[in-house]
DNA sequence: CGTATATATCTTTTT
DNA sequence: GATATATACG
């Protein structure tokens, strides 16, 4: 087995299976390509590693490899993952090979390596160290703001589009002052540049950083302290770079200037597996590679140990459709498994009956032996989860739904997280401003609108403002009272920060601002569980040794890992299953519109086309054994029927590897879905004649009530609307109405809003 | 100032 | 169908 020499018989590693590696011996069990890719430790090396070809393994032997052998020691070592998930994982099991010298280790995401040198230097971009992390909630509130306070109208130029643009700048690591000719755009008459000036600006007064600033404030110290890069450059000996084809331009540049001293980078990426571009990933960063870095070496892992040939050979065939890729062929690694199954697809009626015949499906997998943890569903958009969960609820299947609403997202969390970060950092203005009014303390616009003009004023964060506020005579008594006792309040319970555990001092602070007992009050269903949130979050609190330690984490990871859920289904979107792997995996939606999405074809065109096909193919290659294919005859969408095409991507699968399956009875007269009965019924000439013709947005008459347009009523038709009764048309104006009700009297209302009667 | 009601918009993907 | 924003009213 330790024979070097014997490379080639190397038995590949079983599937499913995690072969521990025993500390000595960490290059055994490693094909050749895997092994040079682990050994070839000097210079910049990039590593084409295919889907299921044990990139993660490579990656993690290759750091084992390093530290074992005395090249570096852990602290010289930078390893950049794309996920926390990806992070954490990575870091146990280096942890398990190495013991605890892998806390030494710099290891994360380009966000949290950002935080971690930024908090070191922060004054050189005018930041003090302590600054903020702002979520995407208090991004949008100060984008708007500033709209507000530069006098642009927020309909016509939405705040949302105005951050994208920022997000853009930043992921290409564009400072305002560098935007020179890029500058611009249509964007409130060319005054986008200004804006992104004045936004960048606010932040700093704010002594605060979003998420892009991690990287670019970075990038920016770097470029103009060369003794503060030089420190990092000679820290590094060897840079690890996991999923590079999905980094952006910024993050690119950072590593460029980091590992331009020693040189030894390793890059671990796919080009098929690059899904995302729209949040600035260049795809070109694996192309210019070779150009960047002189004299790289090259290695590509193409044995796929992971699914079976049928699985191979429809993700293959699939991916080929793509023109733009660097192109690689994926072998079956595996040994001793036929074929196995063919990838099966099926036509289904709607959504229920879509996850019905999944979930019945996954009973049937489950009596089989699988084990319910290693099948997923995998889904394009977060919205298609539910119709799954409703289903498995029924039938009592346990399931766990990843990334879907997160636990930091949630509304009560983030009001808790707003008082906290008011408590460990009073100027946190967007924090204040968020509970200054919650719960009700009748302290509304009027009294918003003097603290931020003070604020502005005299250049001081809110709470500040306030205190100066109340000792003037220009509020209401009443605010001025209740101003003044929040106040009080805050310096109270920022007095007790250091005398108490942090989170019986939060447990404290939900108490006595009331805002626990608003949760108490309140009657609707969802407030119980929104207590228990709560609790979850203080429980939460416990396990960090700071509450600034624990606002970082949470900025940084949004997510709850503290429970760990057993045995379940997992649900989520392709993009979040990226990098995992199961025995059986579930497709659903592969319709035109909705896979490839439709946004995707309007924005991006022929490239976003691309990245849907890549997106397919990810989803694909995540099954060891199964794949379970399906598309619906007709889908709702918002409140309308819609009728759905098969996706074109259906069409794309190598017949060999699919066992189109028949949903008995169902599919009798569907137009353009006719099952020929070949098992290709994708391809009939009825399915071509629809693809040409885009399909009809039409309502089908057996479930809904057709919204009616106002130019079907007339004046002096009877209406019931739902609020005001029955009535009568007086006037219709384009799409609304004038009705004159029996009992509400004369209204104006939106045609879509009432029913013949 | 707060509440209730009416309307608009929304869902692609995430660090 | 759910949630943010706008408006009217108390």
């Amino acid at each position: 087995m330790s024979d070097p020499f014997a490379l080639d018989d190397e038995p590949p590693p079983p599937v499913g299976a995690n072969a521990p590696l025993a500390s000595a011996s960490w290059l055994d069990g490693l094909n050749p390509e895997q092994r040079l890719a682990v050994e070839s430790t000097e210079g910049p090396l990039l590593v084409l590693s295919g889907a299921g070809t044990g990139k993660t393994r490579v990656l993690t032997t290759r750091l084992a490899h390093l530290l074992a052998s005395g090249l570096a020691r852990p602290w010289q070592c930078l390893v950049v993952t794309f996920t926390n998930r990806a992070a954490r994982e990575m870091r146990e099991r280096i942890a398990s090979m190495m013991g605890p010298s892998a806390e030494a280790l710099w290891l994360g995401t380009f966000h949290a390596l950002g935080v971690r040198i930024l908090r070191r230097h922060a004054p050189l971009v005018g930041l003090e160290s302590n600054f903020t992390i702002l979520d995407t909630d208090d991004q949008l509130r100060l984008v708007k703001q500033l709209l507000d306070a530069e006098g642009v109208d927020g309909k016509k130029w939405p705040a949302q589009g105005l951050l994208a643009m920022f997000q853009r700048w930043k992921d290409r690591g564009l400072a305002p002052q560098r935007l020179g000719e890029e500058g611009g755009g249509e964007f409130a008459e060319g005054r986008s540049g200004a804006l992104y000036a004045a936004y960048q600006e606010r932040l700093r007064v704010l002594n605060a950083a979003d998420f892009g600033d991690l990287l670019l404030h970075t990038l920016e110290i770097f470029t103009a302290h060369p003794d503060v890069l030089e420190q990092y450059q000679e820290r590094f000996k060897y840079i690890l770079v996991d999923e590079y084809q999905d980094t952006n331009v910024a993050q690119y540049l950072w590593l460029r200037l980091l590992a331009r001293r020693h040189k030894n980078i390793c890059c671990v990426g796919d080009d098929d597996q690059s899904i995302y571009s729209w949040r600035g990933a260049e795809v070109g960063n694996i192309l210019r590679f070779e150009r960047d870095f002189p004299g790289a070496r090259v290695i590509r892992l193409e044995s796929n140990y992971r699914s079976t040939a049928h699985i191979l050979g429809a993700a293959s065939g699939l991916i080929a459709c793509n023109l733009q890729r660097l192109g690689k062929t994926l072998r079956a690694g595996l040994t001793g498994v036929g074929g196995g199954d063919k990838v099966s697809v099926r036509g289904v009626w709607d959504g229920a009956d879509e996850a019905r015949v999944a979930v019945e499906e996954i009973e049937q997998l489950h009596r089989d032996g699988l084990r319910l943890s290693q099948i997923a569903i995998l889904v394009r958009t977060g919205a298609q989860t539910r119709e799954f969960e409703e289903r498995l609820i029924v039938t009592g299947t346990p399931y766990r739904v990843l990334g879907g609403l997160r636990f930091y997202e949630r509304q009560e969390i983030r009001d808790a997280l707003a008082y906290a970060r008011v408590v460990a950092q009073p100027a946190d203005s967007l924090a204040f401003e968020r509970i200054v009014n919650t719960p009700k303390r009748g302290l509304g616009d009027a009294t918003m609108q003097a603290l931020h003009a003070l604020s502005r004023a005299e250049r001081v964060p809110l709470l500040e403002a306030a205190r100066r506020i109340v000792a003037s005579e220009e509020l209401k008594p009443k605010a001025r009272q209740t101003l003044t006792a929040l106040i009080g309040d805050f310096d109270r319970w920022g007095a007790m920060l250091g005398g108490m555990p942090h989170s019986e001092l939060i447990q404290t602070v939900l108490d006595e601002s009331g805002y626990t007992a608003m949760w108490q009050a309140e009657k609707t269903p969802d407030a119980r569980g929104r207590l228990d949130n709560l609790k979850e979050f203080v429980r939460a609190l416990e396990e960090y040794d700071s509450l600034q330690s624990f606002l970082e984490h949470v900025a940084l990871v949004m997510e709850n890992d503290g429970k760990a859920q057993s045995d379940g289904v997992t649900i989520m979107t392709l993009h979040g299953a990226k990098g995992l792997e199961f025995d059986a995996v579930f497709l659903p939606g592969w319709e035109e519109g909705l896979f490839p999405h439709q946004r995707a074809l309007d924005e991006s065109g022929a490239a976003g086309l691309e990245e849907e096909r890549r997106l397919a193919y990810v989803g694909i290659t995540r099954a060891r054994r199964r794949v379970f294919i399906s598309h619906a005859g007709s889908r709702r969408i918002y409140n309308q029927w819609q009728d759905a095409l098969p996706s074109r991507f259906l069409a794309e699968l190598p017949a060999e590897h699919v066992e189109r399956q028949a949903n008995p009875g169902l599919w009798g007269g569907q137009a353009g879905l006719a099952e020929a009965g070949g098992g290709e019924g994708w391809q009939t000439p009825g399915w071509e004649r629809m693809r040409r013709a885009p399909p009809v947005v039409e309502a089908t008459s057996w479930k809904v009530e057709t919204p009616r347009k106002a130019g079907a009523f007339q004046v002096g038709g009877r209406v019931f609307h739902q609020k005001f009764g029955y009535g009568r048309i007086e006037d219709v104006q384009d799409d609304k109405l004038v009705v004159a009700f029996d009992k509400a009297g004369t209204k104006k209302v939106m045609g879509s809003f009432v029913t013949s009667a």
